[in-house]
RNA sequence: CGGGGUGUAGCGUAGCCCGGUUAUCGCGCCUGCUUUGGGAGCAGGAGGUCGCAGGUUCGAAUCCUGCCACCCCGACCA
């Protein structure tokens, strides 16, 4: 036992890659940093795609989507938006190739440079408002509540697989509001959407609140944030929603007429989640044997194994296993019966856990006899022998109880990791052993985050919307702070 | 872009310092038989531009030069 799970062990990275997400980086360097989703990984995101559009929709929100290139023009109208994406984008500078003679090799045609370069979007405000300024002439045209499920692309200088990469999958809201009051609601709204999706289908709990000055969006004049907590102590930013003021508005000049005729720029937010909230997913609730999927996001919620030796036994397992399958089938429930020749049982077992499949059933000549199967849960590897009476219902509620269980482990984990410091000794201390979230006081400046940053890596996560007020001195500089802000370590 | 490291079969690797038969081992793959309640066993088999280019040498995976790619750490960032 005690060499197998080394074996086991030493495959885990290679069998993650291979099963759930691979980066297949190109001989050239011009798609580094990107990734392949395979179908497995990629079905987790169309779980979340699914979850989250029905939010969206709930709450009034329309699909609708843009283009891929922006003309550059449009990234000089924003200043500060323009500082904060100028230094990682993509640029399309030509539009054909040809054979160069010489060589006999594929070049660039000098010939086909563009008059204007085109952006490959980091982000989609810039071309967004451009279009809304043709939409938008009189409040009767607003609220304006569009979403695009889009790719992006961002060169960062250095990439993570699922956390950061060139190019990532994600969804962006951009909308377009009357007043002040309405699109910060909008702004708060869509944090909460995506706090309630955090934690009730990744099963992985978060702090919302406000992100600093200094890890504001760039063009926002404020910035909602959820927080997660990874495994090894370091936090992730899984969601921001951004309260934009009149900041696109003026720069695209976008105006309306409200009901007494007077012009006025209207009111922008934007909010976004990513492929990035796979790593969350993945990073909050894995172990040695693989991933630990909630029920909820599952592709396959229940798998059934049949054990068995010769044809006959194997056709009476057949009947009982589809008929079992039909059944949870029937209560909206994922199931694959995996009756493959090509593989043993114990490999399965070791596959599936790999894949995260919450519930495996196996059913073999014993459970024939004894009217049995056996229930085994994914997150925590417990094993059980059941009656196939009721079956169905005992799978269901069990399904509920673990999408539960994994959000309780995931919660107990970040509260004790989550600790107050008073002095800049105690928080250097807790930053550079154990890692984790620190609420610590701050005096609300710029410098004074930055220092704290280029001493230790830890940075100001979010400022938590519930904190309770208290009297306090920041840690750094001494001066009075009214409450305490959540520091960590990121990704 | 700076510092460090690595490139050998689909994956993971030994060999390199100190050049010398047919490039090592494990996983995976193929065939056959036996197996099937936790990643099966035995036997046989296939699979290699040793990152690329050049140089030194009778001889290079090994030494030298240049280039490329990837990983880790920084700066940057969802």
């Amino acid at each position: 036992m005690a060499e197998k799970l080394t074996k086991r062990q030493e495959n885990y990275s290679q069998w993650y890659n291979e099963l759930v997400v691979k980066a297949d980086l190109a001989e050239n360097s011009a798609v580094r940093g990107s990734m392949v989703i395979k179908p497995y990984g990629y079905s987790i995101w169309e779980k979340m795609q699914a979850a989250l559009d029905k939010m969206f929709k709930d709450t009034g929100h329309s699909n609708a989507y843009f283009p891929l290139f922006i003309p550059k023009s449009f990234f000089s109208k924003e200043a500060s938006h323009v500082d904060g994406f100028a230094k990682e984008c993509a640029v399309v500078t030509h539009y054909r190739l040809k054979n160069d003679e010489k060589t006999n090799k594929i070049i660039v045609d000098p010939a086909a440079k563009l008059e204007e370069e085109l952006i490959v979007r980091p982000t989609s405000e810039t071309i967004i408002w451009n279009t809304y300024k043709n939409w938008i002439q009189s409040y009767r045209d607003l609220p304006i509540l569009v979403n695009q499920w889009a790719n992006v692309v961002r060169w960062e200088m250095r990439t993570r697989l699922f956390l950061r990469t060139a190019e990532f999958l994600w969804q962006e809201g951009h909308t377009a509001h009357a007043t002040k009051e309405e699109a910060i609601a909008e702004t708060e709204q869509m944090i909460n959407v995506y706090a309630d999706f955090a934690e009730n289908w990744i099963g992985v709990p978060v702090i919302k609140g406000y992100k600093s000055e200094n890890e504001r969006f760039a063009g926002a004049l404020d910035t909602f944030a959820i927080e997660a907590l990874m495994q090894d102590g370091k936090a992730l930013q899984a969601g921001t929603s951004h309260f934009l003021g009149q900041n696109f508005a003026k720069a695209f000049d976008v105006k309306f007429a409200d009901k007494n005729g007077k012009l006025d720029y209207v009111w922008a937010t934007s909010w976004g989640v990513s492929t990035r909230l796979m790593g969350a997913l993945i990073m909050a609730h894995s172990d040695d044997n693989g991933l630990v999927l909630p029920p909820k996001l599952a592709p396959i919620q229940v798998v059934i194994v049949p054990i068995y030796k010769g044809q006959d036994q194997l056709d009476m397992i057949n009947k009982k296993a589809n008929q079992i399958k039909a059944n949870l089938e029937a209560k909206g429930i994922s199931v694959k019966y995996d009756n493959r020749d090509t593989h043993k049982p114990g490999w399965k077992f070791a596959e599936y856990e790999l894949k995260g499949v919450p519930v495996r059933i196996a059913m073999g000549p014993r459970d024939l006899e004894n009217n049995t199967l056996e229930i085994a849960r994914r997150d925590t590897l417990e094993k059980e022998i059941k009656s196939q009476d009721g079956i169905e219902n005992y799978i269901e509620e069990l399904l509920n109880n673990i999408q539960n269980n994994i959000y309780q482990k995931a919660l107990k984990f970040r509260d004790e990791n989550t600790q107050k410091a008073d002095t800049y000794e105690e928080f250097k201390s807790i930053i550079e052993t154990k890692g984790g979230f620190v609420l610590a006081h701050w005096d609300g400046t710029p410098e004074t985050e930055q220092r704290i940053k280029n001493e230790t890596k830890a940075t100001i996560r979010v400022i938590p919307f519930n904190s309770d007020e208290e009297n306090g001195k920041c840690i750094y500089s001494g001066k009075a702070s009214r409450k305490r802000v959540l520091f960590a370590k990121a990704y």
